[in-house]
DNA sequence: CAATACTATTCCAACCATTGAAAGCACCCT
DNA sequence: AGGGTGCTTTCAATGGTTGGAATAGTATTG
């Protein structure tokens, strides 16, 4: 124990690295760790991956942990907590919707048998909020909690054309990505197509990875006509052809934003389209 | 909430009132103000409940928007965000064991057409991971990501059966309380219960509130033969009998075992218990 | 239409929770 | 035994944090 009171003790001070971050963005950063990937971690990888010193994340895990954000494994890793899914439940475009929409989604997944999805908008992605998938059903991109791209999925097409028009331009001005699988469009086309699912309440994509699908999905209306989520479903490509699925999806849609309290306008344009 | 005053408050002497609490918990205790009946909040709201000043409920509900643990509507209240629902899905004992078991609810859900539940213990009481319900079916008590307890339920007996000992004599000892609308067990018949309900693998419980109703839940077990969840049905008392019903729910919490990768032990008692 | 009441936001100087290097433990592996 | 890795505790310096006060905005009332 050294507790000597030293005068000449400045030993090469090196600075504090990233001090001077709130507190609660560190705390989040650590959240942030987790992924699908990384759902059990220890705490030397927390401190490594939120870049930040090791006592300093045992600090704030300790804290986390008390609280039921995390929860500790018997052999010392740290997981996302129940308690954090418990406050999160309560996310009205999270489980909000989902809630409302989950008989509607059971119909549909009982009738077709095929993945049933269901997803809203963060930023420029599309969150999954639920998935219905037989137990036998062909491989699927996305896992519940997990994002996909708004301008390659259908799920993401009916999100962006029901987007603001300021978010749209901007998504639009954007260079496509490159995704295997998917044949992305140029702005033109993509343009075309936005209107066509504002337009028509559907929107179709075919990709040939992680397996040869097609996707049909259709917006969900809130009370203001607002697109709050959408409805998609992926069959194999080859079996049931997506003219005959397009008027299920839509109608599980349509139903879903009646419980939203949409009321179905006899106009053919609900929302703001762009051009003819 | 009435306004008392001067209720735990030192002299007001205009000093700093509950300074000291570490950020992170208050920052915690902002989300924990959000239920099942404020879903969503003014930031008076929201610094009132969490009982720290104005000004600083801002700041912190600022870093947490800025995140993404909270969305703020138009209105300018707040409400759970997306981001944090994202997070909170890598929850194994939240959606983890929902993904898994998910299938094998539905084909349960489909043959009976009545609710299907899906929960986990967190601290002494059962967390509602899933509820499959028909969009006609009766009325039930709880929702998923809300709680429920472990002694008066079907669900929650299961867990607390397949709960470690010392826990389970801590619940045992607690003096029964009162729930409306189910009769609750004096210690001695509860510990028989338990007991049953490891040996048989089976919980039964009648309620007649919210509506007259019957509930069976078997265990679902992890690799390690640990309980890890429970998973139930509830049907209106008078349909379909328990003993029809209990085969067909022993045999989906089985199926979603297997997949968790417990070994069917031959021997009867799978867990340690207690006596005969 | 002013008065009242409430909520939201900005400011800022005092202050205390926060910080991370260092050192001590506890386990591996070889 | 020795080297390595990861976890935990300690502690003094400090900068993020704090909340009263003031201001602006908004709804309600007389």
């Amino acid at each position: 124990m050294t507790a000597t009171p030293e005068t000449d003790t400045p030993p090469a001070r090196g600075k504090r690295p990233k001090q001077g971050e709130p507190v609660i963005d560190r705390a989040l950063s650590l959240l942030a760790v987790f992924s699908d990937r990384r759902r059990a971690l220890t705490l030397s990888e927390l401190a490594r991956y939120a870049e930040m010193p090791a006592p300093t994340a045992l600090r704030l895990i300790a804290r986390l942990v008390a609280w039921g954000a995390l929860e500790r494994l018997d052999d010392g890793r740290y997981v996302v907590g129940v308690r954090l899914w418990e406050v999160a439940s309560l996310s009205p475009r999270g489980h909000g919707v989902r809630e409302i929409a989950l008989p509607y989604l059971e119909d549909l997944f009982e009738v077709t048998r095929h993945h049933v999805l269901l997803a809203v908008r963060d930023n420029e992605q599309a969150v999954l909020i639920e998935r219905l998938s037989a137990k036998d059903a062909t491989e699927v991109a996305y896992r519940v909690g997990g994002r996909a791209p708004l301008r390659s999925t259908a799920i993401g097409l009916v999100l962006l054309a029901g987007a603001d028009q300021q978010f749209q331009e901007t998504i639009l001005k954007r260079p496509p990505e490159i995704e295997p699988g998917v044949s992305e469009m140029p702005e033109g086309q993509l343009r075309r197509t936005l209107s066509d699912v504002r337009r028509t309440g559907i929107a179709m994509i075919r990709r040939s990875l992680p397996s040869r699908t097609v996707s049909v999905a259709s917006p969900i209306f809130d009370a203001q006509g607002a697109v709050v989520a959408s409805l998609s479903i992926v069959v194999p490509d080859g079996s049931t052809p997506p003219n005959v699925l397009a008027p299920a999806v839509r109608a599980a849609a349509r139903a879903v934003s009646r419980n939203l309290g949409f009321q179905a306008q006899a106009s053919a344009d609900v929302r703001t389209h762009s051009q003819g």
